[in-house]
DNA sequence: TGTACATCAGTGAACGCGCGTTCACTGATGTAC
DNA sequence: TGTACATCAGTGAACGCGCGTTCACTGATGTAC
C-alpha cells in the first residue's frame, strides 16, 4: 500500500486524468483544507507524476478554476433539489437553507469557489445568465411567489439581498459564539431557519 | 535607497519592533494581498533580519493574530464613529454601511481577520463581551431604537442576522455582476444602502 | 563615578522543505497505406 | 492483416524560489557593588 488509494494498477494512459485530478483535488480539499491544494499534492493524490497535470491544465490556476466551477455546479444541483422538495412559500427559505448547508458540508470547496470568484472580481458567468444557476433560481422563485417581475430593480435588489444573507450566514454559522443560541433554539437547523427568517428575503413590494 | 522605506538609519535596538512589524504587515497586506504576508516579507518590510520577529512573536501565527486583532479594533472604531455621526433610526443602517465600507477599504485586512477567526472557529472574545465591540454595539443600538431587551433570543437573532447581512454584502459588493445595479441606483453607496434596507435589520417585535 | 556582568534584542548564515514549472524522454495509441 | 510513423499522454529528474524556523553570535542596555 505504498501508492495513493486512487492509484492501483493503472495502465500507462489514464483514460480520464482530467476528471481524476479534479476528484483528487476535492478529496484533498475536504481532508486537509484549501491550503493543502498544491498542484503536486493533487498529482500525488491522483497517483501521477507532478508534470502530468500540465497535459490537461495550463497551470495551477486553471485546475483550481475547474474545481471551483464544479463546486458551483454542485451548489446549483443541491439548491434545485431543495426547491423541488419544498412547498409554496417555503421554497425561498428552503433555497437559503440548502445554500448554507452546502457551505457547511463542503467548507473547503466553498472557500475555493469564492477565492476564485474574488480573483476575477466576478461570480461565474453562468450565474448571471444560466437558467439553472442557483442565483437565477432565487430570482425566479421570488417571482413564482408573487413578486412583481416588472419591478426589475426591486426584484434584483431582493435577489442580491437574499444571496448576501445566505453567504453571510454560511460564513458565520460555524463560530462558537452561536452555539448557545443554537441550543436555545433547538439545534443548528432551527438556528439557520430562524436567522434566515429574520432577514427580509422577499422583494419589498411583496412585504408591503 | 537600498533599504525598505521603513528602515532609515536605525539604532541597533529598535524601540518598538513589535509595533513596527504589525504596521509593516498591514502595509504589505494592502499593497500585495494576504498571500504576500510571510514572516520573512514582514521582517524585510520592517527593515530587520528574518529572525528578529521571533523575539516578539512565538511564530508566524501569533503575528497574524496580532494583525487580525488590530483589524477588529479598527473596525470597532470605524463603526463607533459612524454611529455617532448618524441620527436616530438611521444609526443601524449607518453601522451596516460603516462595516461594509471598512471591508471595501481594507479588503486584505478584512480577509486576514476572518481567516484567523475561522482558524479558531470563533470571533474574537472581546466581540462577545466588550462593551465597545462592534458586535455589541449593533445589539445596543437595536435596544436604543426600541427593541425589547427582555426578548433576549429575538434580540440576539436580530443581531446575528444583521451581522451576517453586512458580512455577506461586504463580500459580494465587489463583484462585477452588480455594477449595472449600482449604476441604476446612482452609485455604490446607494446600492449598499438599498441592499441593507432590503434586509430586515430590526428585531421582529419591532417590525410587527 | 566606574567597572563587571547579566540580560535583552538584534544579526546573518544555515537547515530542510514543498512548491510551480520545464525538459528531454518514452510508452501507448491510432491512422495511412 | 501488417507495418511505418505521427501523435498523444505519460515519466522522472532537475531548475530556482521563498518559506518558517533554528542557531551561535554580538552589540546595546541596565543593574549591583
Amino acid at each position: 500500500m505504498r501508492e495513493s488509494h486512487a492509484a492501483e494498477a493503472r495502465p500507462y494512459h489514464h483514460g480520464d486524468l482530467r476528471r481524476a485530478l479534479v476528484d483528487a483535488a476535492r478529496r484533498l480539499l475536504e481532508a486537509d483544507g484549501p491550503s493543502a491544494l498544491s498542484l503536486r499534492a493533487v498529482a500525488r493524490e491522483a497517483g501521477v507524476s507532478p508534470a502530468a497535470p500540465y497535459h490537461h491544465f495550463k497551470d495551477k490556476g486553471e485546475l483550481l478554476d475547474a474545481v471551483a466551477q464544479e463546486g458551483w455546479q454542485k451548489l446549483d444541483e443541491a439548491m434545485s433539489a431543495a426547491k423541488a422538495r419544498a412547498e409554496g412559500h417555503q421554497k425561498l427559505t428552503a433555497l437559503g437553507l440548502a445554500y448554507v448547508c452546502f457551505a457547511r458540508d463542503n467548507p473547503a470547496l466553498y472557500r475555493v469557489m469564492y477565492d476564485a470568484a474574488r480573483d476575477k472580481e466576478a461570480l461565474p458567468d453562468q450565474m448571471e445568465n444560466g437558467e439553472d444557476s442557483a442565483y437565477c433560481k432565487v430570482r425566479t422563485t421570488m417571482v413564482e411567489l408573487g413578486a412583481d417581475p416588472v419591478a426589475e430593480v426591486d426584484l434584483e435588489l431582493a435577489t442580491v439581498a437574499a444571496w448576501c444573507a445566505a453567504h453571510g450566514l454560511a460564513e458565520m454559522a460555524g463560530f462558537k459564539q452561536f452555539t448557545h443560541l443554537k441550543d436555545t433554539l433547538g439545534g443548528e437547523e432551527a438556528f439557520l431557519r430562524a436567522v434566515l427568517n429574520h432577514m427580509g428575503l422577499f422583494p419589498s413590494a411583496h412585504r408591503a
